[in-house]
This record gives C-alpha cells, structure tokens and sequence, in this order.
DNA sequence: TCGAATTATAACCGGACTGTAACGAGTCCC
DNA sequence: GGGACTCGTTACAGTCCGGTTATAATTCGA
C-alpha cells in the first residue's frame, strides 16, 4: 500500500521539488497550487498526510488547515512556511496541525518528520453510542440530529438550516416518496403559501453538497411526477 | 484527567524551568536527571509525552528511546537538543521519536508541539462516568464544576453565574447543538417568559472572555438557525 | 423523432438571522 | 445607601440564506 500525500504550495519550484522527492521515495503524490484547489481533494479523503504551504495568495494554509480540521478531517498535517515568528506558529498549531517546519529546510528532514507523523496511528472519530442516538445512516452519509450536523465518509459536509430540515425529514423514512407538497408541509410548517417548485432548488443545493456526482445522485433521487426520495438502497 | 509528562534533562535549570512551565499549565510532571534514572519510570508507564534531551552524560536520549521503543512503549516522544544537524535529526527520528526541537526554543512552542502530539493519538475513550463529571476539558479549556472554577490555557477566567451556567450546560454534552429554548429551559429554569435571543448577548460575552479570537470561535461555535454548541472537536 | 412536460441549475435580491455595542434596571455586598 | 457588577433589552451592522425568476437539460409520450 503506497502512502498517498497531499502537497499545496503555489510556489511552483518548491511543488516539484517536493513532489519529485517525495515521489522518488515511493509515494503517491498529489500536488494543489491553491488552498482552494486543494480543499475539495482534500475532502475527498484517501490521503495519509498533508503538506501545506503557510503563505499562499488567497486562502492561506493556516486557513484550509482549519476548515478541513471543522470539517473532521484528521489526517496528519504538516506546514512549511518561510515565518518563523511564534505568533504564526500558535497560529498553525491551533488550527490543528502536527508539526511546522520553517524554510530553509533540508528535505531530508521533511522526510523524517512526515515519516514520523505517519507512523501514529491515525485518530479515528469514533461516535460514542451512548443512549439511543438521534443518528440516521444511510451508505456512508450519516445524519446526527443531537449533534445538528451531516457527513459524507466522515467528512463535515455544511449545510443550511432549510437543506438539514430536508434531509431529515427525507431520511425519517428512507426510500419514501415525498411529494413537493409533503416536504413543504413538513418542513415548512402547515400552510405554505407558495411556488411548490420552491422546493427544486433546495433539492439542488442539497445535492451539491453531499453528492459526489449531483448529476447522478446517489443519496436523493427524482421520483418523476411525485417529488423526492431518500435512496434506501445502499 | 490530568496529563502526565516525563522530563528527563541532566542540565537542572533547564529541567526546572521546563517542569515548572508544564505546571502551570496543569501538567503532571514527572523529573528524572539521567536516561538511566527515566529507564525504569518510563517502563512502568503511565506517562502522555515524554520529554528528552539528547546530550546526556552517560546514555544518551536517543539511546533511552530507542530501548523504550524495543519495548514496545509508544509514548509520543519529543527530543530537545543544542544540535542542529541533519544526522542528529536523522538519528533521533530513527529512534522512534515523535518531534525534536533545537534549542534555544520558546517554552510555548514546546507547549504547542507537545499539545499537538497529545491530541493526535487516537483520544481514549474518556472514563465518562455518566453523572457526576466533574471536570470537563475541551481543549486547552477547563470547566471545574467542583471548585466551579474556568481556566484556559491554565490561567483562571472570571465567569459570571450566567456565563458559568451556560459554558456548563453546553459542556455537558459536547458537541450537541443546543437551541435556544433548550438553553433557556435548563439555565434559566424552565418557563422563562423573555425573548430568546436573550441568550445571544450572554453568548457574545463568554466568548470575549474565553475565546483568542472571538471573532473565530474555537470552543462555542454557532449553529445557524438552531443555536449554540460547544466544540469538541479539539 | 419531435414536442410538451418535468426537472436541473444558475443568478439575484430582499429579508432573516447573528454579532456586537451600548444602556439602564436590578441586585448584592460592603 | 452607594457602587460595582450582572443581566435584559434595544438597536444596528454585517452576513448568510431562501424564494424567485429565467433558462438549460432531461424525460417521456405521441
């Protein structure tokens, strides 16, 4: 099993001395040149460490590092970066990264220390079933009503009140059809006075989210001429 | 649950500060003045980081690592040494250790790599003895119910009763969204006949005083359309 | 295969929700 | 009885969300 890394730097000599090195120790690589790039791989999952670049025109390091770490990505993380100042190391750190090393550096010891960071075990998020939970699991897309949150293959997948409100009420009884008029009256309390098609674009949003492929939903599906579904089958 | 540290450093003053820092952080610090002295305690085990210095008359840090790990004892690990070079570092990351810093270092940084190492092993499943929790920690944060005592970062935060209550109550259940209303029925008694965004102003307050940045909040975050939740995801 | 019906998607704007500062009333304790 | 502290309320600013509209894409029946 080769160990797969995540490397986002926007300096691009510094991307391919990285990756060439790393690449040559027999890992799998994967290079971004934007936080923004970076954040909907690194979502994805399958990485077993990350290499971020502190200073990156757009959003920083520091800033990706924090939003994936929200969103319960746990990989081991490891930041370059040409400060030195101890603010910006408080600040890396308390966005959740493992370790920080500051440029000039030898790759060799960027290599020992990723090396160290792998041989952790990695932190598992464990749900600690206490009580009967208020949890809804569908495929790997699991709802938590106590904890008011949804994720996709454990990730944090964000989403507005109105499209939580939805997928709960579609996830109360999986593999349901609910017509438009359903769905409105329950989530929009009784007696909505509006466009029915309200719904559509919520639908939308929501797939976008937590779909890989909105196109070919796997989670909410059409049910022509009725409305929606929760898929039951997976 | 306090964290228990293992220092072992031969120069006394250096032992000393770095002992006495860790306390007042709340740390339970063990000191030992030579490798041969920390063999055996380490042994025993019980211990959350250990501490060590390189340079030592006698055996050396790295060596007092390496049979550890022959041991079998995986304790995350940080070396502090005077070296700088890259086969010193290639030696002690080769022995098994999880960090290593060259001095001269801030203290904080120590703090900040050694808490990075304590929360990337898997976080064991807390004692949690269902009531009577007295103590909760969530992060660098601590709710002492007993002495009904805050203190973050180990230093001592004035909360008023309200503020108390409602940091309480949300670290009752980490992680579980509270809505308003539910903070309002258990803080305030239930039937409380007041406006529910009450709440908010108290909110605002406890996070200037807990929060580095409360603009960016680490430990009470808001979730939108429902309320409040304490994060615990630290 | 074509056209009508249905759904998907993008963009926009008004409004809802939250953050925050300021103020005043109430309370507790010297 | 006075001063400090705490809490509830109000007001306002900023942000985010949701409903609407318009247009593209898809499905299905004729």
């Amino acid at each position: 099993m080769t160990r797969k890394l995540l490397i986002v730097d926007d300096e691009t000599s510094m991307r391919l001395l990285l990756a060439g090195y790393f690449r040559r120790l027999g890992f799998e690589v994967e290079e971004k040149e934007s936080a923004e790039d970076a954040f909907q791989s690194a979502l994805s999952g399958g990485y077993d460490c990350f290499i971020f670049d502190v200073q990156m025109p757009g959003m920083s390091g520091i800033e990706l590092l924090r939003k994936l770490r929200e969103r319960h990505i746990h990989t081991p993380t490891l930041f370059l970066t040409a400060q030195d100042k101890l603010e910006d190391k408080v600040a890396g750190f308390e966005a959740g990264t493992d370790d920080y090393l500051t440029k000039p550096f030898e790759p060799r010891e960027l290599e020992l220390r990723v090396e160290a960071l792998l041989r952790r075990p990695a932190r598992e998020v464990e749900p600690q079933d206490t009580e009967a939970q208020q949890r809804i699991e569908i495929g790997s897309l699991v709802i938590d009503k106590r904890r008011h949150e949804v994720t996709l293959d454990g990730a944090l997948v964000e989403l507005t009140p109105l499209e939580f409100q939805i997928l709960e009420r579609l996830a109360s009884e999986p593999g349901r059809a609910w017509s438009r008029n359903d769905l409105l009256d329950e989530v929009w309390s009784t007696e909505y006075e509006g466009y029915q098609r309200n719904v559509d674009p919520h639908i939308n949003r929501l797939r976008q989210k937590i779909e890989n492929d909105p196109k070919n939903p796997r989670y909410v599906l059409t049910v022509r001429g009725v409305g929606y579904k929760l898929n039951d089958a997976l």
